[in-house]
RNA sequence: GUGCUCGUAGCUCAAUUGGUUAGAGCGUCUCGCUGUGGCCGAGAAGGUUGCCGGUUCAAGCCCGGUCGAGCACCCCA
């Protein structure tokens, strides 16, 4: 082989793209279990798609002209010639996988929700990152504004159990087929007529996204905005009907709901509902869920109409949220008790002696790599545990075995074939709260 | 894709503005004599200053490029 250049530091993980170290793996795991626990209770089961999709699917299903389609994907050729892309968002792929399955034909409505990475080329920021995880929860086969309401619910519930407090919803409703266009034009038109008095981004976005436009800051386009003709003024009936009631569920849920008739969604299959919730504290705040209603999806991508509604949540936004709350990292539970050992004959009979601890369901750390009794206990020490078993040569000859409290320093001997009953019966006596010492692995990584 | 800021031990930061061998705290490891943690003391490991090149007698510091991070635009979860 020839000699190569020789890489003098080591590698690093790919712009965006982060590993999701220990610390951190304990609020995906928080997040995820109170997600399953929600799911269970609204009759939700779990679906999971592969990472990788047909890269048509998403450019039918988001649409063509969205930034997520024209220029966030990523897209590969496989060698067997096909174009695939790495999901950027998770409702198309859920829908593919219903009507793959036939999913129409099960009893209606059928509830699925997911968990899991998706993937965008942007700039990385502040809760925007190139890969990211988002959990969803989508409904099929309800037209009723009820499943509207409930999965606003369901995520605002979620946010609630992980203990996130002033949030927002916001709703709006963003028409159909019928009177979408119809009321596209109205703005158009509008817009059109005022031209001159929006800024460069903004006459740009009139030509080719005009619903877009309420998204700008400028305080000039601000102005004309708040003059401009609102979608939900010019809802067809049955749309108009169906905001109606969706709020009429909100009413009656107590969700303290806004409506923001500016409200858009960059995605193009969203129709009738939309909703956003968000933290409190200024429009620079990404929002935390996104969802709404989408009709047309199933049509698109496949025969039938079956109308659909759901939403996703962005889990590293998320996580800011809860760590901006909390400041510290949540803890990994950590054994309250302690196995040291002393001398060969010792150690031997403590792996096997860890064993019958794990047989029995109790907790317990070790350390069996070190031989030195000292270093041992400063390991217990860090650790937090409030018991250290000590078994040294002398005790596994006598049939016995040390028990130390850890906090009184105080020690008994007791018999060895008792410990596990022994340990059983105290650690109903230990409180269940965290160890009396946190984790020295806590650091902040990002 | 565009613009601005930043990059020194595992972590948080120094380095008299271009001048010897790049330091400290925390953390890690070892020791303070036999089998006992927290406190204390002693010591060690750990960096080609993100990477590549240029200017200079001399570069952590200046210049160019590149990779990464942060922020804004854009967009979104």
């Amino acid at each position: 082989m020839d000699p190569k250049p020789k890489r003098k530091k080591g590698y690093q993980s790919p712009t965006g793209m982060h590993d999701i170290l220990p610390p951190e793996q304990r609020y995906f795991q928080k997040i995820y279990g109170t997600c399953e626990n929600i799911a269970n209770f609204y009759g939700f089961q779990k679906i999971e798609t592969p990472i990788l999709e047909e890269a048509e699917l998403f450019s039918k299903g988001i649409g063509l002209s969205t930034d997520i389609v024209e220029k966030q994907m990523y897209v590969f050729r496989t060698k067997g010639g096909d174009w695939l892309a790495l999901r950027p968002e998770g409702t198309a792929p859920v829908v593919r996988a219903f009507l793959e399955h036939g999913m129409q034909n099960l009893p209606q409505p059928v509830k699925l929700w997911y968990f899991g990475p998706f993937f965008r080329y942007e700039h990385p920021q502040a809760g925007r990152f190139r890969q990211f995880h988002q959990f969803g929860f989508e409904v099929f086969g309800e037209q009723s504004a009820v499943i509207d309401a409930q999965i606003v619910q369901i995520f605002y519930n979620i946010l609630k159990d992980l203990r996130l407090k002033k949030l927002i919803v916001e709703v709006n409703s963003i028409g159909d087929s019928q009177c979408r266009p119809y009321y596209k034009k109205l703005l158009v038109s509008y817009l059109k007529y005022r031209l001159d008095s929006l800024c460069s981004n903004c006459k740009r976005r009139v030509r080719e996204n005009p619903l877009r436009t309420f998204d700008c800051k400028e305080e000039k386009c601000q102005r004309i905005k708040a003059q401009a003709p609102q979608i939900i003024d010019h809802l067809c009936e049955e749309c108009h009907n169906h905001f109606r009631e969706f709020l009429e569920f909100l009413d009656e849920l107590d969700l303290p709901y806004s409506l923001n008739p500016y409200l858009v969604r960059g995605l193009d299959y969203y129709t009738k509902t939309v909703f956003e919730i968000l933290e409190e504290g200024g429009p620079s705040k990404p929002a935390l869920v996104g969802g709404g209603r989408f009709d047309n999806l199933c049509k698109v991508l496949g025969r039938e109409v079956i109308p659909a509604c759901g939403g996703a949540a962005g889990i590293e936004r998320i996580i800011e949220a809860m760590r901006a709350k909390d400041k510290k990292y949540l803890k990994y539970p950590l054994p309250k008790i302690f196995l040291a050992q002393l001398g060969n004959l010792a150690k031997r009979k403590s792996i096997k002696l860890f064993e019958d601890f794990r047989q029995n369901k109790i907790p317990v750390a070790e350390s069996f790599g070190r031989d030195s009794l000292k270093t041992q206990l400063t390991t217990a020490d860090r650790i937090g545990a409030q018991i250290t078993l000590i078994l040294g040569q002398k005790e596994v000859l006598e049939g016995t075995i040390i028990i130390r409290d850890m906090k009184t320093g105080r020690q008994e001997t007791i018999k060895l074939e008792k410990v596990v009953k022994e340990m059983k019966k105290r650690l109903k006596k230990i409180k269940p709260g965290t160890n009396s010492r946190i984790n020295p692995n806590d650091t902040n990584i990002y």
